[in-house]
DNA sequence: TTGATTGCAAAGCATTTGCATGCTA
DNA sequence: TAGCATGCAAATGCTTTGCAATCAA
C-alpha cells in the first residue's frame, strides 16, 4: 500500500507526464526531480529559490534546466507566473488551486493571497462591456500590511527572523 | 495674450518646476523638452518611443537621460509606469488622469483603459479586511479584442496600419 | 564656485539561446 | 538510432551606474 507522500502529487505527476507525452518531449530526472521538489514546497519560488532547492538534492542539474522546467510546469497547467515589483518572475502551484489576487507589503515583503467573487465577476462585466474574450488577468494590490504599520521605524520580521520572500523595493508611482 | 498651446500643459510645468526647487534639483533644457514631448504624447511611451521622439528634436540628448527624467517625472506625480506584458516599462500620464486600469489584447496589442467604482471600492474593502493600508494596485486583463476576435486568422492591424504599441507576446500562464 | 546633470561606455540582472554532448523512447 | 534534453558559456534586452566633462544656480 502506498503512503500519504507517495500519493499525494499524483494527479499532478500524471498532469506533467501526459503533458509531456502529448507534446513529443521526453521524461528526464531533472524534471522530475523538479517537479517534485516545487510541488512540495508551498510557496512562491523564483527560479533561483527552486535552483538552490534541487542543487541540495542534485548539484549537477543546471539554472538552465530549472527555467525550462518551469516554462514547462507553467505550459503543463501546474505553475504559474506572478511579478511582485522586485523584478523577479515567482512562481506559484496553479493546478487544483483556485484563481487568486495578491496583497503585497512593500515594507517586509508579505504576500497575501485573496480571492473576491465579486471583483472577479465585475471583471467578466467590464471585459463584456468592452468585448473583450478575456484569456486571463492579474490584480496586485501594494500597501503596509498591519504588522508593519504598528512598527514602521522597525519593520515586521517574520516569526522564525527569517528573510521576507520578496525584497521590497520602492514603488514610485509603483507598477511593477 | 497666450494661445492655448502655450497654455495647456502650464499646470504639469508648474507641479515638475516645484518638484525639481523642492529636491534641490535643477532645471535643464534636456528635461524642459523631455517633459514637453511626453505631455504632448497622449499615449503609452517606452523611454525608447520617447527617445525617438527627442532626437527628432535633439539629437544630442541621451537615453540615460530620458530614462532619468521618465523616472524623475513619475516620482513628481506626473507619470505612471505600467507594464502590459512584453517586458517593457510603459510610461502613461498621471496628472490630472484619474486612475484607471488596462484590457490588453494579446493579439494586436490595443490597450484599453477602464474605470470601474465598484472594482475600485471592492479592493479597498478587501484591502481593509487584511489591515492593509493600500498604496498602490494594479488590475491588468488580458484578452481577445473584438476586432481580433472577428477575424483570429488575420490578427487586426490598426485602421492606418501602423504597428501595434505594445507587440503581442505569448502569455503562457501569464503574468507579465 | 559648487554641486547637480549629462552622455558615454561599462556594468547589472534576469532570462534566453547556441552548441556540443548526453540520454530517452 | 533519432532527436529531444542538458549544461555551459555567451548573448540578449532593458535598465542602472561610474565617471569626466558640462552647466545651472
Amino acid at each position: 500500500m502506498k503512503t500519504r507522500v507517495e500519493n499525494e502529487f499524483q494527479s499532478e505527476r500524471e498532469l506533467f507526464e501526459e503533458h509531456i507525452r502529448k507534446s513529443g518531449l521526453r521524461r528526464t530526472s531533472q524534471r522530475d526531480l523538479i517537479l517534485d521538489i516545487f510541488l512540495r514546497t508551498e510557496d512562491h519560488l523564483t527560479m533561483e529559490d527552486l535552483y538552490w532547492l534541487v542543487q541540495k538534492e542534485d548539484p549537477s542539474v543546471g539554472q538552465t534546466t530549472v527555467y525550462r522546467t518551469l516554462k514547462l510546469l507553467t505550459e503543463a497547467g501546474l505553475a504559474r507566473e506572478v511579478r511582485f515589483g522586485d523584478g523577479k518572475t515567482y512562481y506559484e502551484h496553479h493546478y487544483n488551486h483556485e484563481h487568486h489576487d495578491h496583497l503585497i507589503c512593500t515594507e517586509c515583503g508579505k504576500v497575501i493571497e485573496f480571492f473576491s467573487p465579486e471583483i472577479e465577476h465585475l471583471q467578466d462585466l467590464t471585459a463584456a462591456e468592452y468585448g473583450f474574450r478575456l484569456t486571463n488577468h492579474s490584480l496586485r494590490m501594494w500597501g503596509i500590511c498591519q504588522d508593519c504599520q504598528r512598527s514602521i521605524e522597525e519593520p515586521h520580521q517574520t516569526a522564525t527572523g527569517a528573510q521576507p520572500k520578496v525584497r521590497p523595493r520602492s514603488v514610485p508611482g509603483g507598477q511593477f
